[in-house]
DNA sequence: TAGCCTTCTTCCACTGAGCGAAAGGATGCG
DNA sequence: CGCATCCTTTCGCTCAGTGGAAGAAGGCTA
């Protein structure tokens, strides 16, 4: 295909997903050269396939150049089986927290070593809360990371054991402590972090089993949730500007 | 490139983006030969493309053997700006509808000469209403619809007016009809409708414009929304199993 | 069992779509 | 004015992409 060096397992496929993908929570609005890097295309390249991805309704381009992620892409993203069922139905749990706390209102399930936030409800935090929907962070710095971890298979804790990314100076990357706290996870059905991803933030999470509130108002329409009424299924968490270590 | 008749104006980007926009509403699974149809591809490029975009994340591979966007599709989906602000600030407003009536209610944009559905609390109405976030539908059969329609330019009006598509029995279909309607949707302040899309479920909708109380929760974050406090941002709608002409 | 669907998968020879180094603009900064 | 950085366009080479054809795997009828 190339007239010149064109890396082997490379599809022109592939190569646009790399670019779709190259957009994340932090990096929304991306330049060409940033696409460039990201994606590992040679600048001419991405230059056409981003065209090319525009001219199809997958991006957009700023006026300021910067390229942008299509209202047509999120229409087709939605149509992605992600647990709807499941976010009806904590729905209304989520607002009476919501109502009550004031404080921001996460629904999460793990995916792979990861967290992966399927809904929120801002709090009026000034302290802002870096999980959005549909973003991933570790599981041993979150509330929720911390209850799905508590509950998963062993394979899953021991990896995620092994490489405990430090996020704040409060974030907890010893294997023993992580451990001891997990244990308390499961003896007292609710996890707690302390500025340990933000600092400044707390909050306090706790598991979504298929015995639960949240998952029996799903009963109904899939049954066979009701098998091992203990099984972990997502978890929920309050998070707020909080007394945390640095603050008051 | 190809060896025999490939459609002219069609890049490889441009087929894996037809096959990815070959999704919508009422099609979240697609088979091979669905997804060839519909992109309009030789059955063999489909099956090696959808193969492609299979390896990549972008689609999901179902034990059936039928096709479904993936997961991270959803992600990126959710890094498009999508109204995200006006959402945030619509959700306490229709949490508090959705917990009077118990209704289904609905955000909507206008985007072109459809409604786009930007958030959804279902009601327990045993009339499924057809809307879910990211869907589209006629501005003329739906409540958000003719309150959108009833405050948009004037080209988009005389363009909706042209072809009023019949959904149910009860959908308007005569421009002078509509016209009428829509004065008076104006005058009301709301709109209502009786079956015109789904048998047996009714609505109201009301304007959200740049001077209501949910934009105004959004003053801060966008200043310019002062500036024309009377011009139409959105449209809100409580649609429920009513009593429709051929119920009760 | 045979015959006939439809849907999916693999093969393969041809060729033009895709490639990217290189050069040319367009800004911006000191 | 020199030197950045970023974006855009050009252009000849060539192999990635192509799709007809044929085969495999079911499903339904007789």
């Amino acid at each position: 295909m190339a007239g010149n060096t064109s890396v082997p397992g490379a599809s022109v496929v592939s190569r646009g997903l790399a670019l779709l993908f190259s957009f994340d929570e932090t990096h929304r609005r991306l330049t060409l050269s940033e696409l460039a890097r990201r994606a590992e295309l040679p600048l001419p390249t991405a230059h056409r396939l981003v065209g090319e991805l525009v001219a199809g309704g997958a991006l957009v381009r700023r006026p300021t150049g910067e390229y942008v992620v299509a209202r047509r892409l999120w229409q087709v993203g939605q149509l992605a089986p992600v647990e709807t069922g499941l976010r009806e139905a904590a729905r209304p749990f989520m607002n009476d927290l919501h109502a009550t706390t004031r404080a921001t209102v996460h629904l999460a399930v793990r995916e792979g070593s990861e967290v992966l936030y399927l809904e929120r409800l801002s709090g009026r935090a000034s302290v802002p809360v870096v999980s959005t929907v549909g973003s991933r962070l570790p599981l041993h710095a979150t509330g929720v990371g911390k209850v799905l971890l508590a509950h998963a298979p062993d394979d899953v804790l021991t990896d995620a054991l092994t490489r405990l990314a430090r996020v704040t100076p409060y974030t907890i990357t010893q294997p023993a402590r992580l451990r001891e706290q997990l244990d308390q996870v499961r003896r007292d059905g609710y996890a707690t972090t302390v500025e340990e991803m933000t600092l400044g933030a707390c909050s306090v999470a706790v598991p979504i089993t298929a015995g639960g509130p949240v998952v029996a108002a799903l009963g109904v329409v899939v049954p066979s949730l009701k098998r091992d009424r203990t099984r972990l299924v997502a978890a929920l968490q309050v998070a707020a500007q909080g007394i945390g270590r640095t603050v008051g």
